[in-house]
RNA sequence: GCCGAAGUAGCUCAGGGGUAGAGCACCUCCAUGGUAAGGAGGGGGUCACGGGUUCAAAUCCCGUCUUCGGCUCCA
């Protein structure tokens, strides 16, 4: 948000004023940042002993609601650094003195490597700070970039919505902060749509759907961080992951496969063992000495089947795709429900290119991308994910910078709305990532096209050129779904659950009337014409009422519910519950049952999010 | 890994030092039904796990596991 928004002056107010109202609750306190952030604000505090809970929100609460009362004039004034210094010392502010020295130190320059948060402390300006900025409310006196409203009065509604802990500097060797978050609009009315948003946001999260649309599970017994797929689930899995392979194997990929599991000299070699050994999960064998690791990734698995043959300039590309599970020992703290696993099922793909097939090969991976996600109706942008000038990437900086204009050329040439960002790099190559949006307009990671020259390098990849010399290809790799876990934890909220019929765990539920012989086995006969169709069809012939059983379905979001009564015995006429959210494109008044299941059929083979009914 | 919160029936949750509760789901029976909940009855819990305090622990304390909100990290 930009610092002349009107919002920010009242958020950044609003951070100033928690800050006060925690100082007259605990006197000790000690200060770090309060910046603005999306919707609101947050101040990092340090109480010592003391732990704050969500209970002590509506205190705390009440004491902003003292202060915003008082309608103190905010006083805005600046010091040189020095004196600043000086002040801090004597306010015992030790994480402001910090901040005061370092931009005593360096300057803006090493102000701007600090991250969002601690820049809401600093004034920018040329590399020489003279001065910082302070704003006064009554009786507290904070170090602040501002801009500030002309009073406590002025800063329209807020709420306090939990507080949690936060790493000074964000850095985990540093003293850890309670983090108070707030949201803050200029009128009750906002804030209440916002906080109904997030209600909205908690009924489609995936987890809990996850649960009441019998998709997967967790079992303590096996572990966090691991998700048992039920059958429903399964489907989902299983037809996302199809049409990904799909788009590429048009494109001349073929399927691989490899075990779950190496010796860990595999990644002694790639340099996965130096960089993130101690996220690798270890296999000891109890009949050899043998120790092997789960894999982590694919990459140097397939670098195998590439070098287990000459290759010549003629075989390439060589494109080899696979949807496989990886094992990554994630910190417990970072797991939760779909998004963040430990066992991670990745849509894999690499292919091995010369140079001259570099862009046909991205722009081929591009055009898959952009068709997945138009199919499941969310918006894209790239980020092209530059090195930074760190020592945490591997590789000659030459070849760094021409795959990094590769990579912005294909993009630009694909007409994609990109941006660009350094260090976020794999640390063999550049990556082009995909950001989705979903439905409620957060925005995602998911897929990722990324050039590699250095694999191929330390694996010493090579093919014989025209004119015999030993050349050595490129690595593409690519994941369009990103991980199918972590795509379904997006795509599930994306959708509330309400899967298009391609998708639908189960597409069709014939409810019958009742439990007579003739109408169960009528449902059935028709139940068996469907299944050779191809679709997903269940029959709910239990003993329960009519509008009981649609309920059910309702609930389960199938998207065609169909009654069979003696009406459908008799005339072979149907009239199907096609669920709410769907788009209707072409009306049939009558329909019999193998037009119905055609026309179905037909939908979830070209994988339509309409229903043409 | 760190800070904070939590774990009671399959699910959602109430209770809380003196032998465990509701709704839904499940099972049985009655009702044979027409597009979002028909009726009656019944089964089901070592109150996450282990230890401690106590005459007595689901309840209090400690540890472990798991989950949630963040921080940090993300090939």
């Amino acid at each position: 948000m930009a610092q002349q928004d009107p919002l920010y002056a009242m958020r950044h107010s609003l951070a100033h004023i928690l800050a006060t109202a925690v100082q007259h609750l605990w006197p000790h306190a000690k200060f770090g940042v309060g910046p603005v952030v999306e919707n609101g604000f947050y101040y990092d505090v340090d109480l010592g002993e003391t732990k704050l809970s969500e209970d002590d929100l509506a205190k705390v609460e009440a004491e902003m609601h003292k202060v915003i009362e008082a309608n103190h004039p905010f006083e805005h004034f600046e010091k040189p650094v020095d004196e600043a210094i000086v002040w801090a010392k004597e306010a015992q502010q030790p994480y402001k003195e910090e901040l005061l020295n370092d931009l005593k130190r360096a300057g803006t320059t090493v102000a701007k490597d600090l991250n969002a948060a601690e820049l809401g402390t600093i004034a920018e300006g040329d590399s020489q700070v003279e001065s910082v900025s302070f704003y006064k409310d009554g009786d507290f006196t904070d170090l602040c970039r501002g801009p500030h409203v002309e009073n406590t009065g002025k800063v329209g509604a807020f709420k306090l919505l939990r507080v949690s802990g936060a790493y000074w500097r964000g850095n985990e060797k540093n003293a850890q902060m309670q983090r108070i978050y707030g949201v803050a609009f200029e009128a009750d009315k906002e804030l209440r749509q916002y906080l109904n948003m997030l209600e909205e946001a908690k009924k489609r999260d995936h987890r809990r759907l996850g649960q009441e649309l019998d998709l997967f599970i967790f079992s303590d017994l096996v572990g966090s961080g691991l998700p048992l797929f039920t059958p429903r689930g399964t489907v989902l899995r299983e037809e996302l992951a199809k049409f990904s392979n799909e788009l590429r194997e048009r494109h001349g990929f073929q399927k691989v496969w490899i075990p779950h599991m190496t010796k860990k000299d595999l990644y002694e070699m790639s340099g996965h063992w130096a960089k993130f050994g101690d996220e690798l999960f270890l296999v000891k064998s109890q009949e050899t000495s043998d120790e092997l690791v789960l894999k982590p990734m694919n990459c140097p698995h397939h670098t195998r089947i590439y070098a287990s043959r000459p290759r010549s300039y003629r075989d390439l590309p060589l494109r080899y795709l696979e949807t496989t599970t990886v094992y990554r020992d994630e910190k417990t703290g970072e797991l939760g429900g779909l998004s963040r696993v430990r066992a991670i099922t990745q849509d894999d793909s690499h292919a091995f290119v010369r140079h001259d097939q570099i862009e046909t090969e991205i722009n081929n991976l591009l055009t898959a991308a952009n068709e997945l996600y138009s199919t499941v109706g969310m918006e894209l942008r790239v980020r092209l994910s530059y090195r930074d000038d760190s020592d945490a990437y591997l590789g000659d900086a030459g070849l760094w910078a021409s795959a990094q204009d590769q990579l912005k050329n294909a993009v630009i040439a694909n007409e994609l709305n990109y941006f660009e960002q350094e260090g976020e790099a794999a640390f063999y190559g550049p990556k082009i990532d995909f950001m989705a949006t979903d439905a409620l307009g957060r925005e995602h990671q998911v897929a990722t096209v990324q050039l590699d020259f250095v694999m191929p390098e330390r694996f010493g990849l090579e093919y014989s050129a025209e004119d015999d010399s030993q050349q050595r290809p490129v690595m593409i790799h690519c994941a369009l779904l990103g991980s199918i876990e972590r795509f379904l934890s997006v795509y599930i909220e994306h959708t509330a659950g309400r899967f298009p019929v391609w998708l639908a765990p189960e597409q069709i539920r014939l409810v019958t009337v009742n439990q007579e012989e003739e109408t169960v086995s009528f449902a059935d006969k028709v139940a068996a014409q469907a299944k050779d169709l191809g679709l997903r069809v269940t029959v709910d012939n239990s003993n329960e009422s009519v509008g009981k059983k649609i309920r059910a379905a309702e609930l389960m979001k199938v998207p065609y519910t169909v009654v069979i009564g003696e009406k459908e015995i008799r005339q072979d006429r149907l009239t199907p519950r096609i669920r709410k959210d769907m788009e209707v494109v072409a009306a049939h008044p009558e329909l019999n049952f193998e037009e119905f299941f055609k026309t179905i059929a037909n939908e979830a083979k070209s994988r339509v999010s309409k229903s043409s009914l």
